[in-house]
DNA sequence: GTCTATAAGGCGATAGAC
DNA sequence: GTCTATCGCCTTATAGAC
């Protein structure tokens, strides 16, 4: 009966690999599936176990998922800081925002499965999940609502804009780009991101925007 | 064993009055917990009925949400396309958009439960039943596809926006309202579609639009 | 039209062998 | 670290009484 190595996450004692392992096939399956629709068996049955053998590395259903969940949003927030991080010191506010959305959507659509199933599962969890992964994400957001806020300050937002509108308005259109990208689309990642921060900073129609 | 009265739908012999009740109670569930994790009993308990009375009004759970989704679609598209209707002839593109963004959030919003079942739930039932819907979706996306076409013809959006992704990205936005508007939100529906649609077709930029 | 009772299977989780 | 075996519960769905 020995106990498991490192279940909280971190440093495990041993190879660590098959708990990395299980990670990865339980991302995979939950955005596709969603977390009702995954029974355990099909996540171990994928990683050539059995059922059982999963709780010596997990506690429990709720665990594998909330580890999805945060390593999904720490994957996009770290994306985005690396993508803005990466301008030049006296960058402009359109092109840390229309970084951003790249790093965003680099996360989403290229390391895929983690932040996939954060986008999707986040309400077919138990609440004690969601307030956990609520914190979260509420984190990331908030580097939205600085990076929003020093573009109106700085005069690139026109000032009656409601700030809180346009990053809820942006982020949906990302996230949504989850749902009809493919692999064949004939766009790259980057033209997408800047197609949209385009919609957003200057508008589709004619007139002048002031 | 007296057979079901008319469970495809239409017209039922009866009074008929549970057939709708249960369809409401079933789309208030789905809609906040989810098809997988809805079970019947709940839905059941919930019309002061026990399981098994189920079958008497529906064949099977997913033909339930099946009735749910259809009708939640089809009231959004309604609800759009009344609101367009509504509008003098002579009408401009940008006002034809704005009017369906305004019937689109009525629908979502204060009709509410059939509306947002059918968007938070297209993920969760089985392929079989989103093959049915995503063919429903589509017809409400053609009108959206032809507002934007003529808007573009008529001058009203640039030659060169990509329509594709400006309606994903509208009707993205759109939906993500569901996930943040509360009631005690200060804004009416009526403005936060005015002020979304600003976004898209003027951008919050202060440069000129072309 | 709704009930009781139950079938038949799936689920998350545990115990102990190896 | 993974297995087998199983517990206890929940699920959709059916059959027949009322």
């Amino acid at each position: 009966m020995a106990k498991s190595p490192a279940k909280t996450s971190a440093r495990s004692t041993g190879t660590g690999n098959s708990r990395k392992q299980i990670l990865d096939i339980a991302a995979a399956l939950f955005s596709q599936r969603g977390y009702n629709g995954t029974p355990l068996r099909d996540i171990a049955a994928a990683a050539n176990m059995k059922a059982g053998s999963l709780y010596y590395h997990f506690d429990s259903k709720e665990q594998l998922i909330l580890e999805v969940l945060q390593i999904g949003i720490n994957n996009i927030r770290e994306s985005a800081v690396k993508s803005v991080a990466a301008l030049p010191a006296e960058s402009s506010s359109r092109e840390v925002l229309i970084a951003a959305a790249k790093g965003h959507l680099e996360a989403l659509l290229e390391k895929g499965d983690y932040a996939s199933t954060s986008i999707r599962n986040y309400r077919q969890v138990p609440d004690a999940i969601q307030d956990v992964v609520v914190k979260i994400r509420n984190s990331y957001e908030d580097l939205w609502r600085q990076w929003l806020a020093d573009a109106q300050e700085k005069g690139e937002i026109k000032a009656e804009v409601n700030l809180k509108i346009l990053r809820l308005a942006i982020l949906s259109a990302l996230n949504r780009v989850l749902e009809w990208y493919t692999e064949g689309e004939e766009l790259t990642v980057h033209e997408i991101a800047e197609i949209q921060m385009g919609f957003f900073l200057d508008g589709v129609g004619l007139e002048v925007a002031d």
